[in-house]
Formats: C-alpha cells, structure tokens, sequence
DNA sequence: GCCAACGTTGGC
DNA sequence: GCCAACGTTGGC
C-alpha cells in the first residue's frame, strides 16, 4: 500500500526548482544522518508520494510533490572523504545511511507556509507541528489529504 | 545571529 | 546505564 512522506530541505542546496530542472529524472535524497529519519527512508516504496518542504530560507513551507522512484540504498556519500556528510565510521560491508532517489510530481503554485500549516486542525498531532527536527517523516492518509486540499486554493 | 529543542557522544 | 557536554536543526 502506497504511503506518504514529507521530506525537508534548503532550497539553496535542493528545492523544488532542482526538481523542475530534473523534470524527467531523478534526484539522489542523500546527507540524512539521523537515524529516526533514516528508518523512515528505508520504508519508502516505489510511487510512495512525498511532500517538498522548504526550511531555512525566505518562504517556508510546503513547495511542491514527489515520488519515490528508487527504495533505499547506500548513500554514497557517507564514504566520500571531500563531503560533508562523510561518516568515518560507516563501512561499506554495513552502511550506516541510506538514501533514496526521487523524482518530480509538481510544483505548488505557491508555498503552503509552515504558519498555515500549524493552524490546520488536521496536523496538530503531525510530526510536522508536534516535532520539531525531523527532516523525513511519514503522514498520515488525512494529514496528506488536508495539504493536498490547501494546495490547491 | 540567537536560541530552544533534541540527538549524539563519551566519561564514569 | 546515567547524564553532562556538545553539536545540529531550523524558526524567528
């Protein structure tokens, strides 16, 4: 059964426009080094449908959808000496981080604000508005569906 | 830039 | 296994 994720990043390092500029291929969901985030990735099942979130920046919120287009695997770049989110402590017989590849839906034609969303009765128990700090997290079938519908006004 | 939340590390 | 110190996230 196909589920529903929200994932977060800064638009500076992969925003939605990255997405758009990879229209019709994917992007590698790699740097996740906590572990709670993690366990949420390895559950991700192809043609999973996951929310874009944009943190740190100008215009904070929900930019956009994706799909999950490849289930877990190594991210490469825990092995990566010149990157930033090498682990000298992961080895390759047992990685320790995952990633997944996703791919673009669309685009919000405007950022559904992180101050609407906590003002939305169908999140107040959300990962999203109750804990705070978690960059993957799953959603609820009613917690997707109340996005979708602010989406689209 | 500040700082609260919270996860991780390491001494004991 | 506890917990203080420390580092990171991310809103403001």
């Amino acid at each position: 059964m196909s589920q529903f994720w929200l994932v977060k990043s800064e638009p500076d390092e992969c925003g939605i426009d990255d997405f758009v500029a990879k229209r019709n291929g994917v992007i590698r969901w790699d740097g996740v080094r906590n572990y709670q985030a993690r366990n949420f990735m390895r559950e991700m099942q192809v043609g999973d449908e996951v929310y874009l979130y944009h943190s740190s920046c100008a215009d904070i919120g929900i930019a956009g959808t994706l799909r999950v287009a490849r289930t877990a695997y190594p991210d490469p770049l825990q092995f990566d000496p010149e990157s930033t989110y090498f682990d000298p402590k992961a080895d390759p017989e047992q990685p320790r981080w995952t990633s997944v590849d996703l791919a673009f839906v669309s685009k919000a034609q405007s950022v559904l604000s992180l101050a609407k969303l906590k003002q939305m009765p169908a999140l107040q128990d959300s990962h999203l508005v109750k804990r705070a700090r978690l960059s993957v997290m799953p959603l609820s079938a009613a917690e997707w569906a109340a996005i979708a519908q602010a989406l689209s006004h």
